[in-house]
DNA sequence: AGTATAGTACGATAAAACTCGTATAGGAGC
DNA sequence: GCTCCTATACGAGTTTTATCGTACTATACT
C-alpha cells in the first residue's frame, strides 16, 4: 500500500474529520451483500449511484444536484434505502441533507461492485 | 480470442445442441442489471447460485441437489425468480426439472459479478 | 396398471416495498 | 419576525414479493 497523506485526523473511509455526523449507517463490518443488491435492484438508484460515482466532483452532493424528476418524499425514501444498505453516507449541512458514495467501504467489501454500477445504461426511458 | 473446440454443433452458451429446450428465459441482449441484482437479493437465491458456481460437477442439477430445506411449491418460486432474471438455465430432463449457471452469459455482460457472489458468505444462521 | 417421485400450478395470506400528497421542521436571509 | 427553501415525517393507497398448503401432472419403475 502507498503511504497516505494524513495532514489532520481523518475520519471514516478516509474523509476528513471536521465535518457533521452522518446519519445513522451500517458499520462496514455489517454490510450485508443482500442488503446491497437490494438497494441496486431500482433503475432510479441505479441512476443516483451512478451520478455519485461518475460525476461528484466536490464531494457531498444534495438530492437536487441530481435532477430527479420525482416528489420529494419518494426521493427521501430512495436516499434513505441507499443510506440504510450502506452504499451512500449522508450528512446535514444547514438546510442540505447531502449524500456521496461510500466509495472506499464498498470496494473493499465487495470489489467489483461499483464497476457493475458503472457500465450500467438506464433502460431506454429513465421513467 | 482463443480458438474453442467445436466438436459438434453447439447451443446456447457453448452448450452441446442436443439438450433438451430451455424454459423460458431472457435472451442475453435482453438481461437487465436491475432484475439480477433484484434476484440475488435474497440469501436463499445467493445460495443456490454460489453452490451452482462452486460445486456444480457434471452441468445441470436438479432441484433436489441443493439440499434445501423448504417447502416445494417455494423452492419452484425460488428457480423460477433466477431463470427469469436470467441467471439460470432450467431444462426438463423426465421427472427433474434441472439447473445450470449461465456463467458465460452472466461474465459477459456483466464481468465481476459472480466474483462477488462467489465470496458471498450466508449469515451465520442460514434461515 | 398401480405406485412412487420430482416438481408445478393455483391460490390465499402476509409482509415488504414503492409512490406520493400533505403537513412539518428548521436554517438562511431580508 | 416573517418568508423562502431543502428536505423529512407521517400516513394512505397500491403493487410486488415471499411463504407455503393443497391439488395436480407427468414420468419412472415394478
Amino acid at each position: 500500500m502507498s503511504a497516505v497523506r494524513k495532514t489532520e485526523s481523518t475520519g471514516l473511509d478516509g474523509e476528513p474529520a471536521d465535518l457533521p455526523e452522518p446519519l445513522p449507517e451500517p458499520d462496514i463490518a455489517d454490510l450485508r451483500l443482500e442488503a446491497i443488491l437490494g438497494a441496486l435492484a431500482d433503475s432510479l438508484r441505479l441512476t443516483i449511484v451512478r451520478k455519485l460515482m461518475l460525476e461528484a466532483q466536490a464531494y457531498d452532493h444534495p438530492c437536487g444536484w441530481f435532477g430527479l424528476d420525482r416528489p420529494k418524499s419518494s426521493l427521501t425514501h430512495h436516499f434513505k434505502a441507499l443510506r440504510e444498505a450502506g452504499i451512500i453516507r449522508q450528512r446535514q449541512y444547514g438546510l442540505e441533507r447531502r449524500s456521496r458514495l461510500r466509495r472506499g467501504d464498498l470496494e473493499a467489501r465487495f470489489p467489483g461492485l461499483l464497476a457493475l454500477v458503472a457500465s450500467w445504461q438506464p433502460p431506454s426511458d429513465k421513467k
